[in-house]
DNA sequence: GCGACAG
DNA sequence: ATCTTGTCGC
């Protein structure tokens, strides 16, 4: 999978004006309208599979300097969903110096999902280059996550971030700049809100609920009362409701609509996301076996 | 100056 | 994100 846009390479090294500027050149090259995303209805995962089906056996994948490692396609139940749209979720772990004590390397893990089963996962362990800036967030976590996707054999036909897209002071989060560089359909599904307004109060709101997140005066390059996103109750317990919303906003080539019903479709009884939870653990998995 | 701020 | 034990509830 090469870049369609390598001129948007998220560059560790530019300056921050640099970087926001490439921002506002990622949003301007960004659709938020549907445009080849997959039907929701043609990704939903029904079955909540087990975190330990999902877990490839094993192996050391760490490079020295930069580099990724690919692990076997998952050769059982071929029969199921073999049409079905890939899905891919792609999250990261970060290793820290035991000495040290400051975050050295990023491990990134891309996980592949075919008809709700895992059919290929990769990894890939890259130093880290600049600290994390609310923001900026692309440019420190777009390399090790390209890195991943390149070692993945499969052609996402989805791709879900862990981070914003369109919620974002630019319309540029990490969702959106990966996508825009691969051309891809990419959603973000990020567990805080970095910036908009909700329409409604999210507190204590039942499973399934969703609300639309409208740009405010953080966003600069959208009419303030923009539908950017949405908040949604992907979980909620029956007794004691306090689980906090999802923040789902397009990354790119889906509209706000598409991309809150992509993630609930993607949901199986966890508040994160299939292809989220397990891009998780195989990252989780990936630095404990580095250390 | 103060507050806000994905992972 | 990461550092960490118990604990409440299904």
């Amino acid at each position: 999978m090469d870049l369609a846009r390598p001129d948007l390479r998220p560059d560790p090294s530019l300056s921050r004006a640099r970087m926001e500027a490439l921002q506002r050149d990622i949003a301007a090259a960004a659709v938020f309208a549907d445009d080849g995303a997959p039907e929701p209805a043609a990704v939903a995962i029904d079955k909540g599979a087990s975190l330990a089906d999902g877990l490839p056996p094993a192996r050391d994948d760490v490079q020295e300097r930069l580099g990724a490692d690919a692990g076997p396609a998952d050769a059982e139940s071929p029969e199921r969903g073999r049409d079905a749209p890939t899905v891919v979720g792609v999250d990261q772990a970060f290793l820290t110096d035991r000495a040290d004590g400051r975050p050295d390397a990023a491990v990134s893990a891309a996980v592949a999902l075919r008809g709700g089963r895992v059919v290929e996962y990769a990894s890939a362990t890259t130093p880290l280059s600049i600290p994390y800036v609310p923001g900026l967030l692309a440019f420190r976590e777009g390399e090790p996550i390209l890195a991943a996707l390149d070692a993945l054999d499969a052609d996402p036909d989805l791709l879900v971030c862990d981070g914003s897209g369109r919620i974002h002071y630019r319309e540029a989060g990490l969702a959106t700049h990966v996508g825009v560089l691969r051309d891809v359909p990419s959603v973000g599904v990020a567990k805080s809100l970095l910036c908009g307004e909700p329409d409604e109060p999210t507190d204590e709101r039942p499973e399934g609920w969703r609300t639309p997140i409208r740009a405010d005066d953080a966003v600069t390059t959208a009419e303030p009362g923009t539908v950017i996103g949405h908040a949604f109750q992907s979980r909620q317990y029956p007794n004691s409701r306090r689980v906090n919303p999802l923040y789902v906003s397009p990354g790119h080539r889906v509209s706000a609509e598409t991309a809150v019903a992509l993630v609930a479709a993607l949901c199986a009884g966890y508040k994160l996301p299939e292809p989220t939870r397990l891009a998780d653990a195989h990252a989780e998995r990936a630095k404990r076996d580095a250390e």
